[in-house]
RNA sequence: GCGGACGUGGCGAAAUGGUAGACGCAGCAGACUUAAAAUCUGCUCUCCGACAGGAGGUGCCGGUUCGAGUCCGGCCGUCCGCACCA
């Protein structure tokens, strides 16, 4: 019996696709386009399945759209700039370049021997000057066209590392590596201007209907839409003691402008620049303040904080009614971030305003009414009331539903100046400086007489420093001897350049563009970009569905308004793949153990090498740190590309997690080689290649037949549907029923070779070299790589037999034999006929027959 | 708190409102073998029954329907995202 030699098969076919240059795109504007991509990784060592899973679906889309006669863009690259490069250069002394470039050497052989159909003529790092280079130059014509500034902004500071942190590296208000608290600081970086497109990306969200519902809904939530009014409130006269501030007023924003005349305080940001002006003259203040920033940021600690006030003493004007004063205090829970950093507080009908309220003593007014209430008796005890209802106590909006009285006041706070209604988002400009050296540097110089100015286009790229040290804490950049240090190329005055490098999620915003033309002298070529973009099928984590699809969407609107090209929206279809999760195993010290480690001791025990029982842990994401990583050197040695690629593909639906299981791709290794035995071993003779295949079939090889065509529709449906593991289960349903050929009946060997023939063109975007080798096997000329995707004979698909379901109350009761399409009255009486029906009707005629053609019949008794 | 997804055998999962559990994993029994592996055949939701056959069954309660895993309402549970957002 011969088994299937992958080893030698898998080689073969790659280096045949390579010497061909099968999967090198050529632009060809005569051609419809199809372009799929797989977000590019993060060199950070190894690939492990998780990668795989991702790049086998993208690689199976690919490969289906090219057999369908698409051209295919298939690019893979590297998104190589990060911290992880620069943790391994203090952890290992290894420069951050040298280590990732041997990563991607490493990562790169490993995407070649799993036979993923890429372009690698157009492959990419980020850390290439050459790549980044283009990404300076969109900087300086972002700051032209003002989508790129630099302000002050609180950050996170961690003031042992000292550097700013990302959100997702503070962990508990903690920082993640020096385990400091952060604190908040104020720093001049440099934003882009994303707030410009709030309402476009998300109007747009509504025309992406290839993308994930939940992923739209994020970014809707994300960029956070809230109508609303912005109310100026004057202070009132000697706000400030020893100091002149009559006519000072504060703007707040609302979306509740229709409760105004329920307001009894404002409260400000401890950042907002009243509130400082004021804590430098008053040190109880500013202690308050201080308290107020030391205070975690982290979901756990403004759980616990308590809601604090300081009052100012200052009193405020009511905007509508200036006879009234409101008490103005600085409150720790008012963001600076969101509306102007100041708010009214009505606590008849805000929550947070009404403990607010509760533990300062303030007044509680309530001017909304819930229906059925009696105005005279109507009080807010411990909860407020948030709901629609009709406005009292409040002047001329009394009597107003909710929504109208919104109207009105928006419109009286218009007429007289104080206000205007507004929209509000909550998303707010991206923060692209980094106090990292392994990122893209920025590209301009600090001058002491011009200012900060871009490096000229001639003088890119700027590039990163070969020779840096990581001995001292902080950005090596900064501390470079000579780096930092030029002339201005304005006024040749001694400057310094910016020693921040950019976020690299700027780096993976425009990646999808470059490789529409990889070697262009300029980021990418328009024409080039027009034809390919947009992606049609960009595949990747759910992780990214705010921040780098977000990034990747402002960019094309903002290279689009500096006219790089004409396009807002990069990616029409979208698809999240779930994770590979695994196991994970601790031994009695509670070390976490690799699963390679863990071995059967008898009795469905589990052991590690030394014999000591294993703890098994719930099954979880894979992760370097819990170890229970599946390494993709052993699954490839021992069975195989195809094999762990039909694995990854066949085992869950593809939007959900998978269980990473030795049993299962054992499965699927049987398969494989019951495949081949049965294309190199047939059970009937197989006539030669485009022999025709008797019209006068026994019935059994004539089913078998419509089942070829059936397969070939239901998986082309498949696959169009993202429904991967159905596709593979068509597909064995085929093999099974191929194995039971009636192999004594005339053309058997013509429709074995039919079934076998499809089965391999099925295969091909899933097990490519198997499904090469197996069309070899059987004699055709050309590649799978090159093969048209079949078609499926509706005629041959279509059954002329079908089985209907007869139910009595809806229970099955039996089942009937029947040829298609037979009318409801003959369908009736057979289903009345039958013995079983006969007896549990016990002679009396049934109420209803519900009869449904080729399906169902339901007798109620 | 707000928003979303999900809940089906021992396990991964199928099922345009129409025969629940396809396909696979694991398990059991058998064939082949000196033996094992590999391979092949059969069984495998639960309960009653020797069989035939019946009864029940898709987290829980109710509804719509001739008919509900699927649609609607309300619970319970799990997971995810956002969140002092005014």
């Amino acid at each position: 019996m011969s088994r299937y030699n992958f080893r030698e098969t898998e080689t073969k076919w790659q280096r045949l696709w390579a010497e061909r240059g099968s999967f090198t795109a050529q632009d060809d504007p005569t051609r419809k386009k199809y372009y799929v991509l797989e977000m590019f990784p993060y060199p950070s060592g190894k690939l492990h399945v998780g990668h795989v899973r991702n790049y086998t679906m993208g690689d199976l889309v690919a490969r289906y759209r090219r057999a369908q006669g698409f051209n295919v863009l298939h690019p893979m690259g590297w998104d190589a700039f990060g911290l992880p490069a620069e943790n391994a250069a203090i952890a290992e002394g290894v420069h951050p370049g040298k280590w990732t470039a041997e990563n991607i050497a490493t990562m790169r052989g490993q995407l070649q021997r799993m036979g993923f159909s890429y372009d690698w003529s157009r492959e990419l790092a980020a850390c290439d000057p050459d790549y980044y280079k283009h990404e300076q130059k969109m900087f300086i014509d972002f700051l032209a066209a003002d989508l790129a500034y630099r302000r002050e902004s609180w950050v996170n500071w961690d003031p042992v590392e000292h550097t700013v942190l990302a959100n997702e590296q503070v962990i508990d208000g903690h920082g993640w590596r020096s385990g400091a608290p952060v604190e908040k600081r104020l720093l001049s970086q440099w934003f882009l201007r994303i707030t410009a497109f709030s309402d476009s990306l998300l109007e747009s969200l509504q025309g992406l209907d290839r993308w994930p519902e939940r992923v739209r809904l994020m970014q809707e939530n994300w960029i956070g839409r809230s109508e609303g009014a912005r109310v100026t409130f004057e202070l009132a006269a000697g706000a400030l003691a020893g100091d002149d501030q009559t006519g000072d007023s504060i703007e707040i924003f609302t979306t509740r402008p229709d409760t105004l005349y329920g307001a009894s305080f404002l409260a400000l940001s401890p950042h907002h620049p009243f509130a400082q002006r004021l804590a430098e003259k008053n040190p109880a203040l500013a202690e308050f303040v201080a308290d107020c920033d030391r205070l975690g940021t982290s979901e756990a600690a403004i759980e616990a904080a308590e809601k604090r006030g300081y009052a100012t003493g200052i009193e405020a004007i009511h905007p509508l009614d200036p006879s009234r004063r409101v008490p103005v205090y600085v409150a720790n829970f008012v963001l600076m971030e969101y509306g102007t950093g100041a708010i009214f507080g009505c606590p008849a009908h805000d929550q947070r305003d009404l403990d607010f309220a509760r533990k300062y003593g303030l007044p509680v007014i309530p001017v909304v009414l819930p229906p059925g209430e009696d105005p005279a008796s109507f009080a807010v005890g411990d909860t407020a009331y948030v709901d629609d209802g009709t406005a009292f106590n409040s002047d001329f909006l009394d009597g107003l539903a909710v929504a109208d009285a919104k109207r009105a006041v928006g419109e009286r706070l218009e007429a007289i100046g104080v206000g205007r209604r507004t929209i509000q988002f909550r998303l707010r400009d991206w923060g692209v400086s980094r106090q990292r050296y392994w990122g893209c540097p920025i590209p301009v110089i600090h001058c002491p007489d011009c200012g900060i100015v871009p490096v000229p286009e001639d003088d890119l790229p700027v590039e990163l420093p070969a020779d840096v040290s990581f001995d001292k804490p902080g950005n090596p950049l900064d501390h470079h001897p000579t780096w930092k240090y030029v002339a201005c190329p304005y006024c040749n005055s001694p400057s310094q350049r910016e020693t921040d490098t950019l976020d690299t999620f700027f780096d993976s915003s425009w990646y999808f563009l470059r490789f529409c033309s990889a070697h262009a002298p300029i980021a990418f070529g328009r024409k080039a970009a027009e034809y390919w973009m947009p992606v049609d099928q960009y595949i990747g984590g759910v992780e990214h569905a705010v921040l780098h699809l977000l990034y990747s969407r402002f960019f094309t609107r903002a290279l689009s308004k500096c006219g790089y090209l004409g396009l807002e929206e990069p990616f029409a279809g979208l698809f999240t793949q779930g994770m590979v999760c695994h196991a994970t195993y601790q031994n009695q010290a509670g070390d976490w153990l690799f699963p390679e480690d863990v071995n059967e001791g008898g009795g469905g025990k589990l052991v590690d090498s030394a014999g000591a029982a294993v703890t098994v842990g719930r099954l979880e994401k894979m992760s370097k740190s819990k170890k229970n990583v599946v390494g993709l050197e052993r699954i490839v040695e021992t069975y195989g590309a195809d094999t762990a690629r039909l694995y990854l593909l066949s085992d869950s639906p593809p939007e959900r997690d998978l269980e990473w299981t030795e049993t299962g791709i054992e499965g699927i290794w049987r398969y494989v080689n019951r495949l081949w035995r049965m294309a190199t071993e047939p059970e009937a003779a197989l006539p030669a290649p485009g022999t025709a295949i008797p019209a006068d079939l026994s019935p059994g090889l004539a089913g078998l037949r419509r089942q070829i065509h059936k397969t070939i529709a239901a998986v082309t449906d498949d696959l169009d549907k993202f429904r991967f593991n159905r596709a593979v289960a068509r597909i064995r349903e085929l093999t099974n029923a191929l194995d039971d050929l009636p192999a004594g009946d005339p053309g058997a060997g013509a429709v074995l070779r039919e079934g076998l023939e499809t089965t391999a063109l099925l295969l091909g975007p899933m097990m490519p070299h198997l499904a090469e080798e197996l069309w070899q096997t059987l004699g055709r000329g050309e590649w799978i790589a090159t093969a048209s995707w079949p078609a499926a004979d509706a005629a041959l698909a279509r059954d002329d037999q079908v089985t209907i379901a007869v139910q009595i109350n809806g229970k099955l009761r039996a089942t009937l034999d029947l040829p298609r399409d037979t009318e409801k009255g003959a369908i009736e009486r057979a289903a009345l006929d039958l013995p079983q029906i006969t007896r549990l009707l016990e002679g009396k005629a049934p109420k209803k027959i519900v009869v449904v053609p080729n399906r169902i019949v339901n007798l109620v008794a």
